[in-house]
DNA sequence: AATTATCGTTGACAAATGTAAACGTCGCTT
DNA sequence: AAGCGACGTTTACATTTGTCAACGATAATT
């Protein structure tokens, strides 16, 4: 099956982090390190994982007579494709000012900014002058269409 | 109640845009407009509706015998909050890169990039070197720390 | 006045999610 | 050999979400 890359609940990925991070995990070292960050029941832990493996996102190798999983997909793709859907919910005209306040909300490294500027150097040269809001049908007009930035 | 900000569902998001475009809307109009995008019946609409309406997403006002509804959160509000949410879920020290991935894959107008631009201008005086990965508890020490850059 | 159209509210039901107990199976201890 | 533990699997149950049909009240039409 198909790994189901866009349907990770909340609580699923807190597993798939730990799995990404480790690389390699058997729920025994799951369920001890989430247990240090939230309130769950080794059983709930394991219906995650039994959730997730379903759904594709984890691998198993038998290590033993326990297993050992992995993630079939890559932390950065996974993250990449939810935020972009989550963006996707986003009427267009108003993404830009979104991005700015979540900007200014994140920490930052160093590194980070420095790419970012090249990133927005480079579309600045092909940017249009505006991208029209597209919360409405296609037959229906916005005439609410001016730019209004909210904070 | 207050308004339950963070529980907007796919399906509840496309019926506020409607409202937050539109100010202020009877069902029908919602019934109508959301038909030219969306394969839904008008009793889904309705459902939609009334729970916005018990989640106090949406507010309404008497008009003769029908309601006409408005939005009880700015859009902006809303779109900053659940987008802050989302990326709560992901590893600290990866979102720079998946803003990056980010931007790169949504079309800004100019003057979104100018905003941006600035903002980052000003973040980079106070930015530190590295923002370290959270995907671990405290205690435990993440090996995988140094940058491994998604595409 | 009788009929029809509108519009909000209720009730429904399957699938997904959060949360967890119980069970069955192997090895490991004693 | 008997019992204990670890581990994956099954079952469970409330809540949320996606989707609708049906109902009841009230207004508009004929």
């Amino acid at each position: 099956m198909t790994p189901k890359i866009d349907d990770i609940s909340p609580a699923e990925w807190e597993v798939m982090r730990i799995v990404w991070t480790k690389g390699e995990v058997s729920s025994h070292d799951l369920i001890s390190l989430l247990q240090q960050k939230r309130d769950w029941s080794d059983s709930t832990i394991k219906t995650l994982i039994g959730r997730l493996v379903k759904k594709a996102l984890l691998q198993t190798t038998k290590d033993g007579r326990r297993f050992l999983y992995t993630a079939t997909v890559a932390e950065g793709t996974a993250m990449d494709s939810n935020v972009q859907a989550m963006f996707a919910n986003l009427c267009a005209m108003k993404r830009g000012q979104t991005l700015v306040n979540l900007i200014k909300a994140l920490p930052l490294a160093q590194a980070d900014i420095t790419a970012l500027q090249a990133v927005l150097a480079d579309k600045a040269k092909t940017a249009p002058e505006m991208v029209p809001c597209d919360c409405l049908p296609d037959e229906t007009q916005c005439e609410t269409c001016e730019v209004k930035d909210h904070e």
